[in-house]
DNA sequence: TAAAAAAGTGAACTAAAATTCACAAATTGA
DNA sequence: TCAATTTGTGAATTTTAGTTCACTTTTTTA
């Protein structure tokens, strides 16, 4: 039965998924994504051609669902400062909800194929925020000299933010205010970055 | 004879902090840090308890330096502005000689105990870089509201500019006169990012 | 409804790398 | 110099995880 299969396909990944927001792909073993989807490891096999293949469709799809977010804002209405700082909080937002699943898209080393694609996926979130900081430069409100390395900075404090924490001590660090107030400066701190300065 | 002894320790640690900056921890075996070192496998174990002691002294030790390197220049007569300039291109420079060794040392994965010891090194740099902030903050130089997500922010982008590269096409980026000039961005967008803003 | 095809299983196979250990060589000290 | 201790060796063992495959169960179809 198609539907069966794709179900099966669907729980495979999901399971792929969830292992890895957990503890990392260093946790996402083929026998316990097999068990946790409710399928024999051999069955991965009949889906997939390789491990590889499952992390791939896994964390390809992950990456794109957060570049379509970030689009959406840099496609609106708003100024090119508001965008920015949209953007910024829009992500680490929802980063912070599962820090371990960031530091896998965006970090954890993986062999060279899913390196290649990961590292697509990766130059589209850059390309997003690339034209955010572009369309402000056009228009006056930002003020930074090199595009490509605003954007890698940009790109840079709001991953590390996410993962940092990650290390020793999970969860001593937010309660829903802090979180809310710690976003907010990280906003705030790429906006300054790369708004226009007023000579003193 | 103690100074044989001492020889094949440093032998070792070299020979494992070598290949981490050329392939990262992934492929420092201890059968290819012993090789490389001129000794066999088993006297690895001789000199230490297991693969994690030795990585954890390479890490550490290779922390500290840039820790001390950092330090100084926060101690030194600057402001605070040209001290958080210096501070990032230095770091920023240093670290594109070599940036597989400097991704092992700030993101790849390694097991629980190693990384522990390796938290409390990062944190040591992100507290180099929060005296500067701090300093600037209350000589009236800097104009950002929290210390600590500050601190984060500067860090972050000062890593990931050196790492984001290190993807499928190596190489691509560099002659010098391009180095020297993105790493004056990078260093332009952490000032930018904490000093005072005029208002318009 | 019976043969053919496909989906599903999980024990066995393979591979890679850490660690051990029985032994050899070198050093020490009496 | 000879026994005892320490340093050094590397093949064998262990561990861990990916992958295969002979077999079973289910589905399809003629």
């Amino acid at each position: 039965m198609q539907e069966r299969m794709e179900q099966n396909r669907q729980a495979i990944l999901q399971s792929a998924r969830e292992l890895i927001a957990q503890g990392g792909i260093k946790d996402a073993q083929i026998q316990a994504i097999a068990e946790r989807a409710g399928v024999s490891s051999g069955l991965v096999y009949r889906y997939f051609d390789n491990k590889s293949q499952v992390l791939i469709e896994v964390l390809s799809e992950a990456i794109q669902h957060e570049v379509k977010i970030l689009n959406h804002i840099a496609e609106s209405e708003l100024s090119s400062k508001q965008k920015l700082d949209k953007a910024v909080t829009t992500f680490v937002k929802r980063a912070m909800n599962s820090p371990q699943l960031a530091y896998s898209l965006m970090f954890e080393p993986v062999d060279a194929e899913l390196e290649h694609e990961r590292f697509r996926s990766k130059q589209l979130i850059k390309q997003s925020i690339k034209e955010i900081l572009a369309a402000g430069k056009i228009n006056g409100e930002f003020g930074f000299e090199d595009l490509n390395t605003a954007a890698l900075c940009v790109v840079g404090a709001m991953t590390f933010v996410v993962i940092e924490p990650l290390n020793p001590s999970r969860g001593v660090m937010f309660e829903q205010n802090h979180k809310d107030y710690f976003v907010k400066q990280i906003a705030e701190f790429c906006v300054n970055a790369v708004q226009v300065q007023e000579e003193k």
